[in-house]
DNA sequence: TAGTTTTAAGTTTTT
DNA sequence: CTTAAAACTA
């Protein structure tokens, strides 16, 4: 093959592809191996100027070029969107590349994890746990708490996980300095550990754990991986960045990670801009290259981007030049409710397509903060017959009767998964009700723990006869699906309500069925004019790409608890794109319409400093998706819980440079000239310090913990200054002075930024 | 006790 | 307008 891949890179491109890491001995055709370390490379690539394109050429030119074993190339990103693609165009340009280790962080972590699954204390099937299932699991070892309480320290602990804490870690307070999450935190952790599955964290985590607790396997691992790439490097989290560390701590490992800080939008799930602005920090050595030519969008929307983006104070800054002309200017459209916005989005969409100015439907992506919104799109282009597709809507796994089949599923793979056991084992009902339950679950977690599965020691028990003979089919279901699972024929069944064909959807579709499953949720949909036969025939249909046997389901489960997207055919069918903001990151579309601009949807109210800062980052991500045209919608009264109210326009409007928009619609009293903060919380109770204190390097720690003389403001009593701190039964009190003399003390439940909401204390 | 009806509460964003 | 918790009925 003609090494023409590499002439369409421009300069700085071709330096990063190039680039070995050696001080100018950057020789093509000596060998790779035999070396001693390399320089790592990090790359700054602002958005659009083709940082994917340079990764999947590297890859490709590794291993064409240079005779790079393909196994010994990882590369991992963050979204499974990324990945597919990444995997993809490596393979377009060399097609070896297809034996290279691709995957996000945590599907990369699943295969480390399975592999070693023995020395992590675990069964090679363990199920991943999502975050239903760990509220639910949660649920167990916090009696008497709202679901409410036990979402919140779902998310805490994953944020925790994130941050690599483990429960007995002093810097645990930087989470939550309750003394009660910790506790609920290690009891969490101790079940978890018994059932043998793990969460989302652990997939982190873990393979973190056996890389530094095992030297031998860390040395194997540094044999097998000497290029180690990361996409979307802005993203990566504490524990990320430690187990890429101990990763790339080889001695022949190369390491070359890619990123924007512009673009650094999971805050909220822990990743760290600090990760990328201190790269070479952490990495002495490092090079840098950066590529500031953006060849996606034209001028005038990257200008329009740029002017939100620079609000904002902490970042590397970086000039993006335009390599396409001016182009059209971008479009803000005020519409008067969202129902105007849908049509307004479909009209635009329609128009173009009619007049060929288009070249197709999937030419648009509609563009929105949170995934509630697709609804009334999806309404108005089914209307209109326009087709369409909803990226990452994870509804259909949400669904009642998907979950109660993947149970089902999970308890093949791991007889002591107690959540799915739990979800299933009295549905249809068996006789098995909170009492029989108890008493199976005591054996299983009991002095003398035993190392079956909760069927086996229910059968074992002596409960009453219904709920004996309850177990006992139900046990009988679960041997003939494990019998089927491993290659048996299933059992006859005349008009079955769910058709199942080859490989694995011969065990998922007789044991839906064989379970009562079917019939079950057959009455539902007889009753109440539901759906959801047709939603576990679909689930069925999915798993017939997967080859039976307990590694098929072990695949299949996988997938679906690691990419819960369903965009599997809809690839090449033209269609509008309906996303989120946070999903299309990576992607790029000609047409691109950002909706629901008002202040309170995008950005919402309560953010405030660094949340704020990434919203704008997020405005960034999606205003530079776009190639042509850009659209923003803006609406005047928006319903919100079925109430209508009115809506000021978004904060990030009143900051674009206005001589990059062109404004139809009527807009409100008062745009376009400087705003007077008509975005400004209008809530009762809000708090802010008067001056955050600590460092942008401490801020978690800082911020989460009251100290004597923290100033704040009280949207009743102005301003004050804590004088006294005690420990409450819910968390910390304070004692606040106000400057009018008033003294008060204060419940602190939620804090977040520089604000914290307060309820009223004694 | 299980299943259904009534009433109250409450929207991020993803692996 | 949807969903979770409380109240209610069979």
């Amino acid at each position: 093959m003609d090494p023409s891949y590499l002439d369409i890179l421009n300069p700085e491109q071709r330096k990063a592809v190039l680039h070995e890491g050696l001080d100018g001995r950057d020789r093509p055709g000596g060998p790779w191996k035999n070396l001693t370390a390399r320089r790592p490379l990090l790359i700054l690539a602002g958005a659009g100027s083709g940082k994917t394109r340079v990764i999947t050429t590297k890859i490709a030119y590794l291993i064409r070029e240079r005779g790079v074993d393909p196994r010994s190339i990882m590369a991992v990103t963050f979204t499974n969107k990324a990945a597919r693609e990444m995997a993809a165009r490596a393979r377009l340009i060399e097609n070896r590349a297809s034996a290279a280790m691709i995957r996000t962080f945590h599907s990369f972590g699943a295969w480390f994890l399975r592999r070693h699954a023995a020395l992590a204390g675990l069964d090679s099937g363990f199920v991943i746990y999502d975050d239903d299932d760990m509220v639910s699991l949660l649920g167990t070892v916090m009696e008497d708490a709202s679901k409410a309480e036990l979402r919140e320290t779902a998310a805490l602990i994953a944020r925790a996980k994130d941050f690599f804490l483990s429960p007995e870690d002093p810097e645990l307070d930087r989470i939550s300095c309750h003394d009660r999450f910790r506790k609920n935190y290690a009891k969490y952790e101790e079940k978890l550990q018994k059932i043998g599955n793990v969460d989302f964290g652990d997939l982190i985590q873990k393979p973190l754990k056996l890389l530094e607790d095992n030297p031998d396997l860390a040395r194997r691992f540094h044999d097998r991986f000497t290029v180690i790439m990361v996409d979307e490097y802005q993203d990566s989290n504490a524990a990320q960045f430690k187990l890429l560390s101990r990763m790339a701590g080889g001695p022949e490992t190369y390491l070359c990670v890619v990123g924007d800080d512009d673009q650094s939008i999971y805050r909220f799930r822990g990743a760290d801009v600090k990760n990328i602005l201190r790269f070479s920090d952490h990495f002495p050595g490092t090079e840098i290259i950066r590529l500031e030519r953006n060849y996606r969008s034209f001028s005038q929307i990257l200008a329009l981007a740029s002017s939100v983006v620079d609000h904002n104070c902490g970042r590397l800054g970086k000039t993006l030049r335009a390599e396409r002309g001016a182009g059209k200017l971008p479009t803000l459209a005020f519409l008067a409710n969202q129902d105007e916005e849908a049509a307004f989005c479909a009209e635009l969409v329609e128009r173009s397509v009619r007049t060929g100015k288009a070249k197709g439907y999937s030419d648009w992506a509609i563009l929105y903060r949170t995934n509630a919104q697709s609804l009334g799109f999806e309404t108005e282009l089914l209307h209109r017959s326009i087709p369409y597709k909803v990226v990452g809507s994870l509804k259909f796994y949400q669904r009642e009767e998907i979950k109660d089949a993947l149970a089902l599923l999970a308890l093949l793979l791991n007889p002591r998964d107690e959540v799915a056991f739990r979800r299933i084992i009295n549905k249809p009902a068996r006789g098995i009700g909170a009492v029989a339950l108890d008493r199976i679950l005591k054996a299983l977690y009991g002095a003398s723990p035993s190392g079956g599965g909760l069927v086996d020691i229910a059968k074992e028990l002596s409960l009453s006869a219904k709920a004996a003979a309850g177990i006992k089919s139900f046990a009988a279901v679960m041997d003939r699906a494990a019998a089927v699972l491993g290659g048996a024929s299933p059992p006859p069944y005349r008009d079955p309500p769910i058709r199942y064909g080859e490989g694995l959807s011969a065990c998922v579709g007789s044991l839906i069925i064989d379970s009562a499953l079917a019939e079950y949720h057959g009455f539902h949909d007889e009753i109440n004019g539901l759906q959801r036969i047709g939603n576990l025939q679909e689930l069925v249909d999915a798993s017939s790409n997967y080859k039976g046997g307990r590694e098929g389901l072990v695949e299949f489960m996988e997938h679906i608890e690691l990419d819960r997207s369903i965009d599997a055919d809809a690839e090449n069918h033209d269609s509008v794109t309906l996303i989120t903001l946070h999903n299309t990151k990576g992607l790029e579309f000609p047409r691109v319409i950002i909706t629901g601009l008002e202040q309170g949807v995008f950005p919402r109210d309560d953010k405030t400093g660094d949340d704020l800062e990434e919203e704008r980052r997020l405005f960034y991500v999606g205003a530079t998706r776009a190639m042509e045209e850009l659209y923003l919608c803006s609406c005047t009264f928006r319903r919100v819980y079925g109430r209508t109210s009115p809506m000021p326009p978004s904060l990030f409007l009143y900051e674009a440079d206005k001589t990059m928009l062109e404004v139809i619609g009527q807009a409100p009293a008062g745009f376009g000239k400087s705003p007077r903060q008509p975005w400004r919380g209008r809530e009762q109770g809000v708090f802010a310090f008067g001056s955050p204190s600590g460092g942008a390097g401490l801020k978690m720690s800082s911020d989460k913990r009251w100290k004597q003389g923290d100033r704040i403001f009280h949207d009743d009593q102005g301003y004050g200054a804590v004088i006294d701190i005690t420990e409450g039964d819910d968390g910390p009190v304070i004692l606040v002075r106000f400057d009018n003399g008033q003294e008060k003390r204060f419940l602190s439940f939620h804090q977040s930024g520089n604000y914290m909401k307060i309820g009223a204390g004694d």
